[in-house]
DNA sequence: CTCGTTTATCTTTTT
DNA sequence: GATAAACGAG
């Protein structure tokens, strides 16, 4: 046990200090927003590892890379303050995915994986099955096939909640309903054409991992790998990854998850609440639980209206978060005339607070999904406002970087067909067919080089064709070495991409920062798979300044704010059809996620807090209506009943001398004057 | 076969 | 604003 009194626990409140001093059985820990949770979290680690625990033998899960990074950072903080000599840092610390992919390639003979194995990113998986998806006809004459991206997110959800297709489709797709018998033809060759070309997706990471620790034998190994598991944000976790940490280790001995109810957000992912709620009777004697309760982050008004919002939610443990945090000013419902003043308003009061003294970094506009902060976008562009923007389209979803990237990954694995597809298809005169053959080809030969420069292009592609071969052989024997392969593979792409796009400047920029990028990783395999598996998730207006020292607001989606917390906070659209989304108004439970997200967005402010309610609100790309507006209500998450909580604002704010039209009648009452001239 | 054009159809949030 | 199918010209 631990000997008490180590001087870092001093910082801790009692129950943080509980947490932290708990011994091996498993524990939940329920931590509200903003209560400290990774704090506690890195002392628990450090309080370990002063107590002789090897951090070589701790597995870290967490959401995010950057909440293993920080995390891990933290810990180390600590213990460098402790006398003694201390070991290296954790060695095991990231997501679910990423630790996966890095213990299938360990094991991967073992698992009847290549360890060569490549990663497809969710478009590269959405593009392969829809490859497949061509193959095996669809016929639908009378109504269309989904979507390959439909197809894709009903195959991942199956697979991660470990349920049946038909429960799925009911429940989430239920226009899909009826293509039960095809989507199940269709994912049995997905599932082959991956094991075919030694490529795995995402859900694969999880699933080949899961698979593996119902092997006794090497469940028992991989588990007596790690004295200590601890998993972060447990509620979003889903049941294939509850199967993983109770193969891991199915007494809960070493054991610590830490989460929050109140903030599962990951419902459309397939995470259940019922993993953190089911945590503590999975075992015998039942896990302890800890309750953190006190928040350091936010005013206690801000406290108390998103208190309000989130008590009004159905199922949850019971917590009331408290602060001593004092102050006077309410969180604020503005009500603005349309986007435009939204954008305008938000702008106005950001440059406000900035003249004030506070940085842009320390404020963030928030939104429920990414294309909501358009109008906001164009107003910082045109005010000039350095922004970056978290969620929505990634740099490495453009279509350049993605052909650079097939490329390498195509040498990196030669069977990886999504791959070889796109790079062929870059050349002029290269379609489907030609590139599906030439494929066919790479894959029978052992060199890929060899088969491709015994095939015959078209005549359009005969010049071309040569350099492409090239190209390849060199990469095949790694004879620029890394990072030099980027380079090549940039020279090589450089004129084909003037052809193709009528902007290749921008693009090239792209590339070149790529390459700048890449030379941060050690190899290759290292760089694809890290790339994939943790993309750098900003993109901002100039692309590619390091903008580390710069002053810059943040943009975010709720969902990718998680864990995060500023001075001042604005959140966008907070109107019925917004949040809750006019998408997930279907179920009692969608409609709760959407409650639980405004109580995520609401809490990562500290001391100002704004909900934007426009009015008239555009909605385009809607379905058979065409484009619309739409009279927007305030949420209904903050129903009458809570509105003395908030403080309720218009913006522009009305003019007090001119008085509105219809309220004492028109400044000049012409009908009168007309009137008057025949009175 | 490729490639440009035209048409109808769309479900958000992310590792 | 993107995707998929369908058509027609080279």
């Amino acid at each position: 046990m631990s000997p008490a009194g180590h001087a870092f626990l001093d910082s801790l409140n009692p129950e943080q200090r509980l947490a932290v001093l708990h011994g091996d059985g498993p524990l939940l820990v329920i931590a509200g927003a903003g209560s400290g949770k990774t704090m506690t979290l890195a002392h628990r680690v450090a309080r370990l590892v002063a107590d002789g625990a090897d951090p070589r033998r701790i597995l870290l899960l967490t959401f995010s890379r950057r909440a293993a990074a920080e995390m891990a950072r933290r810990a180390a903080r600590i213990l460098a303050r402790l006398p003694g000599p201390r070991a290296a840092a954790l060695s095991w610390a990231g997501t679910f995915h990423g630790v996966g992919a890095r213990l299938l390639r360990q094991e991967a003979h073992r698992v009847g994986l290549s360890p060569g194995f490549t990663i497809l990113d969710r478009e590269d998986a959405a593009d392969l099955m829809g490859l497949v998806r061509h193959e095996i006809g669809l016929a639908g004459r009378d109504s269309r096939f989904p979507l390959k991206a439909t197809c894709l997110a009903i195959y991942s959800r199956t697979v991660n909640a470990e349920a049946e297709l038909a429960e799925v489709l009911d429940t989430a797709f239920p226009w899909c309903r009826m293509w039960e018998a095809e989507l199940r033809r269709l994912f049995g060759s997905y599932v082959d054409a991956k094991q075919r070309q030694q490529v795995l997706d995402y859900d694969d990471l999880l699933l080949y991992w899961a698979h593996a620790m119902l092997e006794p034998a090497l469940a028992a190994e991989i588990g007596a790998r790690f004295d200590h598991v601890l998993v972060d944000e447990y509620q979003d976790t889903n049941r294939l990854q509850a199967t993983i940490l109770g193969g891991l280790k199915p007494d809960g001995r070493g054991v610590t998850v830490v989460g929050d109810d109140a903030q599962a957000i990951y419902a459309f992912r397939a995470a259940t609440n019922r993993n953190i709620l089911d945590f503590p009777q999975q075992f015998r004697p039942p896990a302890r639980v800890l309750t953190l309760e006190r928040n350091y982050r936010s005013t206690r008004p801000i406290l108390a209206a998103s208190n309000a919002v989130i008590a009004l939610a159905a199922e949850r443990y019971a917590k009331e978060l408290w602060s001593d945090r004092g102050s006077a000013e309410r969180p604020r419902l503005v009500t603005v005339a349309d986007e435009a003043d939204q954008a305008r308003c938000v702008v106005a009061e950001i440059l406000e607070r900035r003249e004030a003294g506070l940085a842009l970094k320390e404020q963030a506009v928030l939104f429920r999904t990414a294309h909501h902060s358009g109008a906001l976008e164009v107003e910082l562009v045109r005010r000039n406002i350095p922004f970056v923007k978290f969620g929505g389209l990634k740099f490495l979803d453009t279509a350049h970087v993605k052909d650079v990237l097939a490329v390498l990954r195509w040498a990196e694995n030669p069977r990886d067909r999504v791959a070889g597809f796109r790079v062929l298809q870059i050349l002029p005169g290269i379609g489907p067919a030609i590139a599906g053959r030439a494929l066919d080809r790479v894959a029978e030969a052992f060199d890929p080089e060899m088969a491709l420069a015994a095939l015959a292009p078209p005549a359009r592609t005969a010049e071309a064709w040569p350099a492409l071969v090239g190209l390849v052989g060199r990469l095949a024997r790694r004879a620029a070495g890394w990072p030099g392969e980027l380079a090549d593979i940039r020279a090589w792409y450089e004129p084909l991409l003037q052809e193709r796009f009528a902007d290749a400047a921008p693009r090239a920029a792209d590339l070149a920062q790529l390459e700048q990028i890449a030379g941060g990783y050690a190899s290759r395999e290292r760089f694809l798979t890290e790339l994939t598996l943790d993309p750098p998730d900003a993109t901002s207006d100039e692309a590619g300044t390091p903008l580390l020292d710069e002053d810059y607001l943040i943009l975010s989606t709720i969902h990718s704010a998680k864990g995060q917390e500023w001075t001042a906070v604005h959140v966008l659209n907070v109107v019925d059809g917004c949040i809750p989304s006019d998408m997930a108004t279907g179920r009692a439970s969608e409609i709760e996620e959407e409650r639980r997200l405004l109580y995520v967005a609401m809490t990562r402010a500290r001391d100002h807090l704004a909900l934007m309610l426009p009015h008239r609100f555009y909605v385009h790309q809607q379905s058979a209506a065409g484009d619309r507006y739409l009279h927007a209500a305030r949420s209904r998450f903050i129903p009458p009943a809570l509105l003395p909580l908030f403080e309720e604002t218009r913006w522009p704010a009305p003019r007090p001398a001119a008085d509105p039209p219809g309220a004492g009648g028109p400044a000049a009452d012409i009908a009168a004057r007309l009137r008057a001239i025949w009175g």
